[in-house]
DNA sequence: CTAGGGTTAG
């Protein structure tokens, strides 16, 4: 009979039947049996109802019904789809109480959701406290560190785990989620070391690997070494194609990667979501509106896909970079099925400040503000149009409006990767061990720039303050103290490769034009947005005058 | 007594 009951939950596929065997289970005392109670929970998993899950252990726990490990595996699942640091702890504690504190896959379970609840402090803990760590162990505390901003951190683990102490052999996914840390650093060194690392230990050849050495190197500037990855590669599958598109796109290479998406159709293989967000945003860089609407079209009536918001976003930010801001308006108005969030709004209020739009851009910040998902950077950005427009009232009625709504512009912050060694600069910061070497050398830097003609934009610098402090404020943005850095720690001609965490200001892009002309230096900057690639004294981008 | 678990590509 009872067996009988643990099938019926087994096959069950919907939450209405479950409460109704829940029902039963209470009626007929067999809530009491933790086998099925155990089988209730997975089966809530199974129908993805993991607050039913939990409020069923919460039922079996009152009524007293002796748990075991499996109890706690199941709820945990749960728990990772809906982050709650309350719960983690009790079941926690249960494991405690359980005396299950040495089963170590409980234990790797429990980090990972400590890290989804963001208390890595809870995690940290856990691995210390570990009898045993094999490299799962080390794998959940990098992906913890790498899905909680502690990239830089995450780095330092793959020599920590090998060294004398550990031993720990990193495996093919410690590489995937090491290369994701470069890939948000720009770190290509490091990468290239992972790369190796991977070649030498046999998983060098796996589809995961290759296709995230694809991204890791396009999103380190360094799209050759991408395509090397990629040209090497005797099999391609639909992410390999679309981390291709994608790097090509980000780099510039507008064409190409459009180009690369016919040769994918040739090939047979079937492009996807992400495929079309990558050629959709190639064809915004490179402003090929045309291609962009006709790929738009493909995208739904032959492959039979509903745009996303990624992809309304790629064409409003398509037709808004082209000047058609009314058209880009109308589209987020009449044609978007899905709802337009915070992003496309900021992608609009984008192209207002590359075509100076005051009053589109004062609509756009309304609908920000009324999904209240206005940042700091969007306020900055509507600065940046009253200051390109010369409405200088505007600009400090703005700026009194920010500080009376508290809201406070994120610092700007910069790394460079040396040697393997990541070297992060704020803006103002003074903390680097050769502070006074670098800016020795900014100081002459300037000097050099403003012989070839380098005059500080003003305008960049939207605090209030008057002209001689916004120079001098200006001259301390985070990526001016990174490239003084890269040039007085790097051989001459030696390509500079800097990643930033907020938009780069048009003052610095232009000191960095000139820079790559003065210094003959190839400097790659990405930004929040995109690539920049000084070359000579010009920029592959087109965003900025 | 029965049952199951950790990290992981664009």
């Amino acid at each position: 009979m009872a067996k009988n009951i643990v099938s019926l939950i087994k096959a069950n596929s919907s939450v209405c039947h479950l409460a109704q065997i829940h029902t039963h289970l209470i009626r007929t005392h067999l809530i009491f049996d933790v086998f099925h109670c155990n089988a209730m929970l997975n089966a809530y998993n199974q129908v993805s109802s993991p607050s039913k899950a939990f409020s069923f252990y919460r039922h079996m726990r009152s009524l007293g019904v002796r748990d075991n490990s499996f109890s706690s595996s199941f709820v945990l699942k749960s728990c990772a789809k809906i982050p709650s640091l309350h719960h983690v702890q009790q079941i926690h504690g249960r494991i405690l109480q359980g005396g299950h504190q040495s089963d170590s896959l409980l234990l790797t379970s429990l980090m990972d959701v400590y890290s989804i609840c963001r208390d890595l402090e809870s995690v940290r803990k856990l691995f210390d406290e570990a009898s045993q760590r094999d490299t799962v162990t080390w794998n959940v505390l990098i992906s913890s560190f790498t899905s909680n901003n502690r990239t830089r951190d995450a780095l330092l683990l793959f020599d920590a785990m090998q060294s004398p102490e550990y031993g720990s052999e990193p495996d093919d996914v410690t590489c995937l989620l090491l290369l994701q840390a470069c890939a948000h650093l720009a770190a290509l060194d490091f990468g290239q070391r992972i790369h190796q690392y991977a070649d030498d230990h046999g998983f060098g050849n796996l589809f995961k690997i290759r296709n995230s050495l694809i991204a890791m190197y396009s999103r380190c500037g360094s799209v050759d070494k991408a395509y090397k990855v990629f040209d090497e590669m005797s099999e391609r599958n639909v992410v390999t194609w679309s981390a291709m598109i994608s790097g090509l796109a980000m780099n510039g290479y507008g064409r190409e990667a459009i180009d690369a998406f016919i040769e994918m159709r040739r090939a047979g293989v079937i492009p996807d979501e992400q495929t079309f967000t990558g050629v959709l945003s190639a064809c915004s860089h490179t402003g090929l509106v045309d291609e962009g609407r006709k790929l738009f079209d493909m995208m739904r009536f032959e492959y039979g896909l509903l745009p996303n918001v990624c992809h309304c976003g790629c064409m409003v930010d398509l037709l808004g970079r082209a000047g058609l801001l009314d058209e880009a308006y109308r589209f987020i108005v009449n044609e978007m099925r899905v709802q337009p969030d915070a992003a496309i709004w900021r992608t609009l209020l984008g192209a207002c400040r590359i075509h100076r739009y005051v009053d589109l851009g004062e609509r756009v910040i309304k609908h920000l503000i009324e999904l209240k998902a206005q940042h700091a950077g969007d306020y900055v950005l509507l600065l940046n149009i009253y200051a390109s427009a010369g409405n200088w009232e505007a600009v400090s009625d703005l700026r009194r409006l920010m500080k009376e709504r508290g809201i406070h512009t994120s610092l700007g912050c910069s790394t460079v990767e040396l040697g393997g060694k990541i070297h992060e600069f704020i803006a103002e910061d003074d903390s680097h061990p050769r502070k006074n070497e670098i800016y020795a050398m900014l100081d002459e830097i300037a000097q050099q720039l403003k012989i070839a003609g380098y005059i500080a934009n003003l305008d960049s610098e939207l605090h209030d303050m008057d002209d001689s402090e916004k120079d001098s404020a200006l001259y301390y943005h985070s990526e001016k103290l990174a490239l003084a850095f890269g040039i007085l720690a790097t051989p001459p001609g030696r390509t500079l490769r800097i990643a930033k965490n907020l938009r780069i200001c048009v003052d610095c892009h232009n000191f960095t034009k000139v820079l790559s002309n003065v210094y003959n230096r190839m400097v790659i900057v990405r930004d929040r947005n995109r690539f920049h690639h000084f070359k000579g004294g010009f920029c592959s981008c087109n965003d900025y005058w």
